[in-house]
DNA sequence: CGTATAGACCGGTATAGACCATTTTGTGCT
DNA sequence: AGCACAAAATGGTCTATACCGGTCTATACG
């Protein structure tokens, strides 16, 4: 067991090449970004690719379906396979972090990072990103504010196999979401959350800079990827004299 | 060109049987429904299923991988196919009213009336609503049972000239989301929420049957019909102790 | 000239088999 | 009893092939 801390190093450092699927995807991606496809322009028939990427079509399927599923492309049967129309509002098919949900009220956002590190996940937690229990995650802890009054405090927990790297970045200055998306190429579409009311404990009077006794609205939100997996398990408490919390509501289509 | 509408009623008529993997991502739906598997319990494995279906494991990998997209399931290497826990999703997304809502957590819901009459709008509810000041507004407050604890303080103001004869319903039994439905016709499809989390007043303590200090949600729904005109404009303070918002966000299309 | 129709091409579905890395289980040794 | 290691089981990836029904086009037919 000498070179268990060692193989895990390398492991780390010297990741596994992407699955063939994977490097076709992000080949077509680049080719689409660079204008070599036009929106509605059809791309190579599936048998084409499969020649050119000398692969099985299965595995030319396989990446052209995950491109279906982050909305890139569409296919028509007998026709082809044709490159979408570019969203309207890119930013809108992120989910909104607290950065941008600040600046979207009209503050200033900034963020204190009070923990960053990794440690074994509590049952809550692996139960939450569906990760084994006592499994390693990222933790990181910030004080959000806006125009430099404390907003909320943020407990986040990521799977740290999947981002080995991600504390080599200042969440001081960096956007958590931003990180994601640019650094690991994910598309954060969905999240669930719980929304709940309760007197601050001790900690979050004092973090907050409340007196006692005063509200919080306590959020737990799971976010995952297109794949459906889960991505960051969030608990935050905001001030309740300082963030209402807003949002559409639509009867089943 | 005489048989086309023949043709085409008949294939209507005769619409074809769904692919294999669309029947077995059916049948794996219905049996995890019926309860034949919790949910984090462990699906047959692939091979095992492929077995049981008579078809190729790449045809049931198919369905499985379908039922990830849609979150029903999720998988890990070495380990198994897992049923992934309910989804919030679901009901939760469409516009419910708080009988519905009770009922869907498992509880039993009922109402106290506390006032129903005809008042004229305060500047508040006359802007939510858009109408002019002072005209008149049905005011409907109730408090909100589950199971007869109290749970919720609900404020209901809708325009009078619209629904001159609503108040000769009894509210502690109908609910006002079926009335609007049934008697006007109005399919109610669309909302905006506020929440906010405050230390309950002392009114709220009173009625809910608090002991002070304690957080209570308070909540404010604008609702529109289909024309986007507004319906109903409530207020709503929700013991912070027994009630959780739960909903999903998702991003984009 | 218009139009059927055959054939080519397209994505969608399905098969059978192979190898991989991860995880759990079982076995046999100390 | 405890532990190391092999074996079994699992989902993930990939190949090669086949057939289906929808779509388009060129060609032959009336």
């Amino acid at each position: 067991m000498v070179y268990t801390g060692l193989y895990d190093f390398m492991r780390l450092q010297r990741q596994a090449p992407d699955p063939l699927y994977l490097q076709i995807k992000d080949g077509l991606i680049a080719a689409i970004r660079a204008g070599d496809f036009a929106p509605n322009e059809r791309l190579p028939s599936e048998r084409e690719l499969s020649e050119q990427y000398d692969v099985s079509r299965m595995t030319v399927r396989q990446a052209l379906l995950s491109l279906v599923r982050d909305g890139v492309i569409y296919t028509r049967v007998g026709k082809g396979t044709f490159v979408a129309a570019p969203k309207i509002d890119q930013q809108l098919r992120t989910l909104t972090g607290f950065s941008q949900d600040v600046q979207a009220r009209g503050g200033r956002p900034s963020s204190r990072v009070l923990d960053a590190d990794v440690v074994n996940a509590a049952p809550e937690v692996a139960a939450a990103l569906r990760i084994t229990p006592q499994s390693e995650v990222i933790r990181l802890v910030r004080l959000r504010l806006s125009d430099d009054l404390p907003l909320a405090v943020e407990k986040a927990y990521l799977p740290f196999v999947r981002f080995p790297g991600l504390l080599t970045h200042d969440f001081a200055v960096e956007s958590l979401y931003a990180v994601l998306e640019h650094d690991y190429g994910l598309a954060l579409t969905q999240a669930e959350q719980v929304l709940e009311a309760v007197v601050a404990d001790a900690e979050e009077v004092r973090l907050l800079e409340l007196t006692a006794p005063a509200a919080v609205m306590r959020m737990q939100r799971l976010t995952v990827d297109s794949d459906g997996e889960p991505v960051e398990y969030v608990l935050s408490s905001y001030r309740g004299d300082r963030y209402k919390f807003r949002f559409a509501l639509q009867a089943g289509r």
